[in-house]
DNA sequence: CACATGACTGACT
DNA sequence: AAGTCAGCCATGT
């Protein structure tokens, strides 16, 4: 593979992978946590650009334990169907009320924090 | 090359 | 507390 970048394979998208799977269930956490935990802390954007980028995936990602720092179901229009994001987040035990996450900062789950000490 | 858009965030009002 | 504005970075037109 002399490319190594082929658009999707660059080492920043498989890092945000890498993270998002290792979202426990029940949790959540947003673009800027991980973006800052690859050192990127003001590529946020980018980091939903990776998400966006999931749909190639092969292996599935948990892409609804990723919400914005305000704890809104931003990403939900980008699931197979608006409401997938909120009934997923339910099944793990999360509250959801009005496309927005309660208990955010109890069930924030922060890489730099909690991998990393 | 310039402008507009987007799964964002922080600061200001 | 809620709404608005600006900064950031990659991609598309």
């Amino acid at each position: 593979m002399s490319q190594a970048s082929k658009t999707t394979g660059n080492d920043f998208f498989e890092q945000v992978y890498a993270v998002v799977r290792l979202i426990p269930a029940g949790r959540v956490t947003s673009y800027g946590a991980i973006a800052r935990y690859l050192g990127a802390a003001r590529s946020a954007r980018m980091v939903g650009w990776a998400m966006n980028a999931s749909h190639s995936l092969e292996d599935p990602l948990p892409a609804h334990r990723v919400v914005n720092r305000n704890g809104m179901l931003s990403g939900k229009m980008h699931f197979e169907h608006p409401g997938a994001m909120r009934e997923l987040l339910e099944q793990e035990g999360i509250e959801i009320e009005n496309d927005k996450v309660q208990n955010f900062s109890v069930l924030f789950w922060d890489p730099q924090r909690e991998l990393t000490l």
